[in-house]
Order: C-alpha cells, then structure tokens, then sequence
DNA sequence: TCTGGGGTCCTAGGACCC
DNA sequence: TCTGGGGTCCTAGGACCC
C-alpha cells in the first residue's frame, strides 16, 4: 500500500435510515424527509429514488407519485439526526487518530502509518459496527487523496461492482482498472464539481472523470480558478485539501426560515426576527465567539410569478463585540423597522452574525463598558437560560419579543418523535 | 395552494493611500 | 496634446459543499 490514506464513510440515505432505525415498517418503502417548512425532498430512499424523485425536488410535484406507491413522507427531525450522527461519528472515530466530521453524515479519516493493515477488511469492519451499534448503513471509499476517497466512495454506493460489499478501495484495483471506473463517472459527480462548472467542462470536451483527472491543471486554473485545479491535482493522487481534525472557529452564523405562510404584517417580522436572532445568539454562546455586526434581511417569495419583489438587507456594526441576546435581538428588530414596507408579502426572514471573535475568560467586557454589575448578572442570566434550553427543549425560556404564537412559522406537518433526546419519546424496546 | 438552511472559498473591481 | 503606479483592504457576486 502507497503512503497515506484517507477514507470518507457515509451514512446511506441518511435522514431516511435514521427514520428507519425508530421506525421498522418504513423498509421496503418509498420515503421521503422534507427540508423545513415541508418545501423540498432532502433525503430519498433507494425506493423513492427508482420512481424518479430528485434531490431538492419540491414536494408538492411528488406529492401524489408518493401515495401512489404507498410512500411516506417525513418532516425533518434535525433533533434526532443530529443525535444519531455522533452516534455513528463516534464509533466511525474509533478506527483511526485523525477524523474530521465533515457533514452530518460524512467522515473522513486519515491512515497515516497503516501500510500493514489491510484498509478493505477495516472498511468492512466500520460498516459493520455502525450499522450494529446505531443501525444506520454507511459506504466506504478509500484512496490516497480526499477527493479521491470521495469517488471511491461514490462507486461504494452506486457501481454494481462495490455496491454489495460497500466499500471501495482504490488501492485494490490496478491503475488501468482505476482508470477505467474513473472513466463511467460523470465529471459532475467529482467532488467540487457542480453543475455550472460540469456543464462548462462538458463543452470543452472534459466529460467524466477521467478526462477531467487528465486535463491540464495550469490551463483550467486560467479558466476557472485554483479550486478545480486542486481537484484535478488530487484526482491524480497529489494531496491538495488537508484534513480538519479540529472543526475552524465559524466565521458567520445564519439564522434564517421560509415562513408558513405569507406574513404583511410589521410585527410578526419583529417577532419572526428577533426569534432568530435569538437562536443565533445560542449558537455564538456555544462556540465561545461574540458578533462584531449582525445584518437583517427579509425576502418575498420568488417564485410565485408577477409577484412584486423585495430583498433589503441592512448591516448594523456594534461598537463593541457582543454575544448578549438582548443586544442582538435589539438590532435585528431596529434592522426590520427600517426595512419594512408594508406593500410587499415576505415569505423569508433572517438574521446574520458576522465579524466573529472568540471570546476569552473575560466575558464581562462583552456587555456595556460602563455597568459592570449589571453585565455580570445578564451573562448569568443568558448562561442559565442556554443551559435550561439545552436541557428542557429549545424555546423553553425566551424573550417576550420572540412572541408567543409565532403564527408566521414553518410548517412541520409530519414530524416524527425525538426519539433518543426526549424522555416523553423514548423509544421502548418492544417484544 | 405548495419551492430549505447553513456554511466556505475565490476573484474582480473599487476605494484609498503613498 | 500631455494626466503614474503599485500595494492593500474591503465588498459583492459567484461558485462550491452538504
């Protein structure tokens, strides 16, 4: 085996086989998890994706295939597959050193010394134990570089000549075989490859992977820039993209939701916002950060035709750093007062955190220069309140502005339980 | 009727400075 | 008639990822 290398495991399906792992009767089935506010498909079964339903696609266009073909369809339980995945980032973590969580249901890890053990069986292991200690599928690829354990594992899930197994490792294979598979992989299902660039590469002739593994990387650097050339350095097995074994500080926090319905009025966009900002005010807390500015936007909807639209933003600076809720609330709501105007229906609200700094052990300075006392006791108050949050449920304590209706919010018409994180929805080991 | 949310990086171009 | 050049910083927009 050559020198290093790295493995990306994925969970299969992800949202749907966390469904699946509560809820038995959903094998077998078509089955879908909708984005927020039910708009889109974001997770398909094998089931659901043989009667053609894309990624994205928006539901009401599937509604009826669905129930045509006795399918489910889910709203998304992010409390749970949050959950599940460190589950399955854990026991994924036992099998090397350097892991890097790099989604909620993909890893990467790094085998650096390894040369005596064989990758494939240790693939197989991993596959095993995830699926027995959390009972979620994953595939497995392998290969000297990231982007090439990604293709790896992209022929782990759909070549049938790994598909069984579910793991991929290109060291077994010999170049020319490499080659070869290389060669049955649309260029857009390289890492890095979108559909812009896929289609901009295929009128220059570059139409799978392969030709994209031997393109000339200086000239494609000139014609789209220094990431595609990354890409085609690793294809050809040259590290490019380091590991991240430790997750980078943030550099901005986004807060944002489609609303159920459209909203006209002023104050359920205070309510809407000023909910946001609150949200994303836990986050800064949690990552130890403070915000230099926040910056508001609002949005109609685009797709509804002849539909008058408007999407302000406006950026307010603070003179000092702050992660103070009442702060962050204050401006975001001061943000809408300015923006609003009442002849538009917004589908979209949301809430920015930018010019983010850590914060060190002096907290108090965060608050007000001149109140320190009084600082000191907010601080308190906003750890207790991110502490009961935690413990009790999301919005358990929040500001009265956040509003107590919140008749603007997403919908969330088939919402399974929180199955591991609730007492009340526990699931019990039936018979 | 019904179309997600949260991130990162790179580049070009303008503002500004000396 | 003739009107510099180079560096840095910031921002907006566009691409990508899941």
């Amino acid at each position: 085996m050559s020198r290093m290398q790295y493995a990306l495991v994925d969970g299969n399906n992800f949202y749907v086989s966390c469904e699946r792992v509560f809820d038995p009767t959903l094998e077998g089935r078509p089955v879908i998890v909708l984005s927020n506010n039910d708009g889109c498909a974001v997770a398909r079964s094998d089931e659901a994706k043989a009667l053609g339903i894309q990624m994205g696609q928006p539901y009401f266009e599937v509604r009826d295939l669905l129930s045509q073909h006795q399918g489910v369809v889910l709203s998304s339980n992010y409390t749970l597959y949050a959950d599940m995945s460190r589950r399955m980032m854990t026991v994924i973590g036992g099998y090397s050193p350097e892991q890097e969580v790099y989604s909620i249901d993909e890893s990467f890890l790094r085998f650096k010394g390894f040369s005596h053990w064989d990758l494939t069986d240790l693939g197989r292991q991993v596959r095993h134990q995830v699926r027995q200690w959390t009972g979620i599928p994953v595939g497995v690829g392998i290969g000297p570089t990231k982007t090439l354990a990604k293709l790896a594992n992209r022929l782990s899930k759909k070549h049938p000549d790994f598909k069984a197994r579910g793991v991929c490792n290109l060291d077994d294979l010999p170049p020319w075989t490499q080659l070869d598979y290389f060669a049955q992989v649309e260029v857009g299902g390289v890492w890095g490859v979108g559909a812009r660039w896929a289609r901009k590469l295929n009128e220059q002739g570059i139409l799978s992977a392969l030709d994209l593994k031997l393109a000339d990387p200086e000239t494609l650097r000139k014609r789209f820039n220094v990431v595609l050339e990354r890409t085609i350095r690793e294809l050809n097995g040259l590290p490019c993209i380091p590991l991240e074994d430790a997750p980078p500080a943030k550099k901005q926090i986004v807060s944002s939701r489609s609303f159920g319905q459209p909203v006209t009025r002023k104050t359920d966009l205070l309510e809407a916002v000023a909910s946001y900002a609150a949200t994303a005010a836990q986050k800064l807390r949690k990552g130890n950060q403070a915000a230099g500015a926040l910056q508001v936007f609002l949005a109609t909807n685009p797709f509804i035709p002849n539909e008058p639209q408007y999407h302000p933003a406006l950026l307010i600076n603070f003179p000092s750093p702050t992660q103070d809720t009442a702060r962050l609330i204050e401006a975001a709501r001061a943000g809408v007062a300015r923006l609003f105007r009442p002849e538009f229906r917004y589908k979209k609200a949301g809430v920015m955190l930018m010019d983010l700094g850590p914060v060190g052990i002096r907290q108090g300075e965060l608050f007000s220069a001149e109140d320190t006392v009084g600082d000191e006791r907010r601080r308190r108050l906003l750890t207790t309140m991110d502490t009961l949050n935690a413990e009790m449920g999301k919005g358990t304590l929040r500001f009265a502005v956040e509003g107590i209706g919140q008749s603007w919010k997403m919908r969330r018409g088939n919402l399974t339980p929180a199955y591991t994180t609730e007492w009340d929805a526990l699931a019990i080991g039936r018979a």
